[in-house]
DNA sequence: TGCAATTGAATTGCATACAATCTTTATACA
DNA sequence: TGTATAAAGATTGTATGCAATTCAATTGCA
């Protein structure tokens, strides 16, 4: 098998690369969402809400990129759970608004701390990281655009 | 809310870049895949048995960073449609060993081109790719350490 | 050698992702 | 001003991911 296509070969693929890294990252957070009672998807939505509160399921889709088949039902378990409310908006009845409970709110503090800790488990120097996120971050809008 | 401690911040976050930079690489596969009717995951497995036919789930999970619970069904799935073929190991009966069809091979010629047509949609230089997917591959190997 | 511990898959249960469709509300414009 | 179109969520269905558990086969070692 060694006339077998480099392109082809799985160590050879950028798509797997982000595919396993981005399982593997999230391995790292899940003890200490597991504390909060939370998942990943979960602890980001409320990342969009502790920046800003009273957003829309739209917006929230739109800085997490996820459409309403994955928020609604994630929304409702913190719903039920009672770190958020949900709620039309009375100017626009198409839209729900998402707001923190004082509940949600207070979560905040003990998750401040999570990020410095997953940091540490990767190895990479402050440097590397913001370099390696922002490379993402504009291969993300690129890939957008097409 | 200029306040807000700056590690919370969702541009602030790798692992938020990685998510999202993942999901949206997958969709720039999808309409490729679908021509295969090949799901991602089913994808990256049919990669690992071009490179290497007739290998454990053991295996493919080492290799694909899954484990039996996604792969087995999965597998059967495959199988089911024809691609693979699925057997106890006579040497070892708790091992199952994974073998490509006629069909399963054929379907690599098919497959052949996917990945240069993605990458181009990625407006990344081969050099920067390589740099990007050495780096990831360096990292997921500093977190499987932790 | 006999049996406890380990290993490899499969199964179960829960939480995403996302396409496709449906419902309700708002908007545009003939 | 009706009405066609669009927009925002919700719902449905399919396919993962992964923890936890179960089951069968193998291994290690007292």
């Amino acid at each position: 098998m060694t006339d077998y296509p480099v392109q082809l070969k799985l160590e050879h693929q950028l798509c797997f690369a982000l595919y396993a890294c981005s399982r593997e990252m999230t391995k790292l957070y899940r003890p200490f969402l597991d504390e909060l009672g939370l998942t990943y998807t979960q602890y980001v939505t409320l990342l969009v809400l502790w920046e800003q509160d009273n957003v829309s399921v739209k917006q929230l889709g739109e800085e997490l990129l996820l459409d309403s088949g994955t928020l609604t039902p994630l929304l409702k378990k913190l719903e039920a759970t009672g770190l958020i409310t949900r709620a039309r908006d009375a100017k626009d009845e198409r839209s729900v608004l998402v707001q923190l409970t004082e509940q949600g709110r207070a979560l905040q503090v003990r998750a401040t701390d999570i990020p410095e800790k997953v940091f540490c488990q990767t190895g990479l120097s402050l440097e590397e990281g913001s370099r390696l996120r922002e490379k993402l971050q504009q291969l993300v809008r690129e890939m957008q655009e097409t």
